[in-house]
DNA sequence: CTAGTGTTGTCAAGCGTTCAACTATTCCAG
DNA sequence: CTGGAATAGTTGAACGCTTGACAACACTAG
């Protein structure tokens, strides 16, 4: 074995790595709690509303709308399913392509978003805003940029590799 | 209506919120993602078979280990469940309090975590360490430290609130 | 001893996610 | 125009997680 072993954590290292997964996993889970609780939708559907919302003619097709929401077809597939049970979306044939699929907010949709709305940006407020300063969230900038700056670099969300 | 409106989120704060909820999501699906592909193990097992490793004799209560995962008891007893089946950990009666379960970590189980987390390990390196400068650990340090203070305040995790 | 109360852990049902086919359509080469 | 490859999206099964109900047990008071 000529692997010098793994380059192991330092107790720092390790702290670090600890404090901050516990953090964000407690953060996100917060957030998700309160939505679910307070609206009766979870996260990510959460971000669908909201990604349909801010799209032209709050349409999108469902490709276009899983790249937004970074999840998979699959998922968005499911959870626009879910979603038009409830009367939030709607899903029409594509006129210029077929195969596709264009799911819309309806108006419906649109008012349980605007419900639910004050109370997310609430919880944000109280647990990411109000607990940081200033300074800190400037910081936070700059490491989310640079985490995500590896994010894009990295093949993990690559679905369709075009280096193949 | 006095209510003067929900305080949304101004264009920074937006972009502040998005981008450190997409960069978590990200990091914390990759880290799974790579345990599962290259261990069989998603992250939440390879966490309760730390602890256990970390514990006297690489054993638990079935609570203790809960508090140490911060997952709910029923989640602990699924997890422990299947942990049981691949043969990672043993489950035994405790002897000083009849109730009790003691879940340990067996000796393959300790193969498995020793198998697993040199990967896990690296994996950790591309996605935080090598990704952030030293100051910007510093940084996060602050940072997950201001929101593990406003957990340890808020009822979310509460799971018996003493205060009733 | 017996009843009441709180704790410990498990079990069953329902929901959401992922993975692996599968259908339908478009694109392109010959 | 035809056949094959790529693309768009859906579907169903398996899996993990969460919630609420529940059984077993410990502790305390009468």
């Amino acid at each position: 074995m000529k692997d010098p072993g793994p380059r192991w954590l330092s107790p720092d290292e390790q702290s670090t790595w600890r404090e901050a997964i516990e953090a964000w996993q407690w953060l996100l889970a917060a957030v998700d709690a309160q939505l679910q609780r307070d609206s009766g939708m979870p996260l990510a559907y959460y971000e669908i509303l909201v990604r349909l919302s801010e799209a032209p003619d709050h349409s999108l097709r469902m490709t276009q709308l899983a790249e937004a929401s970074s999840s998979s077809k699959s998922r968005v597939s499911h959870a626009v399913a879910r979603l038009e049970e409830r009367g939030w979306v709607r899903r029409m044939d594509c006129p210029t392509d077929r195969r596709g699929q264009i799911a819309t907010l309806t108006d419906q949709g649109f008012d349980a978003l605007s419900a639910a709305a004050p109370g997310h940006v609430e919880q944000v407020r109280q647990v990411l805003f109000d607990a940081l300063t200033p300074e800190q969230l400037r910081q936070l900038d700059g490491i989310s940029a640079a985490i995500q700056a590896k994010a894009a670099a990295s093949p993990t969300d690559a679905e369709g590799c075009p280096a193949a």
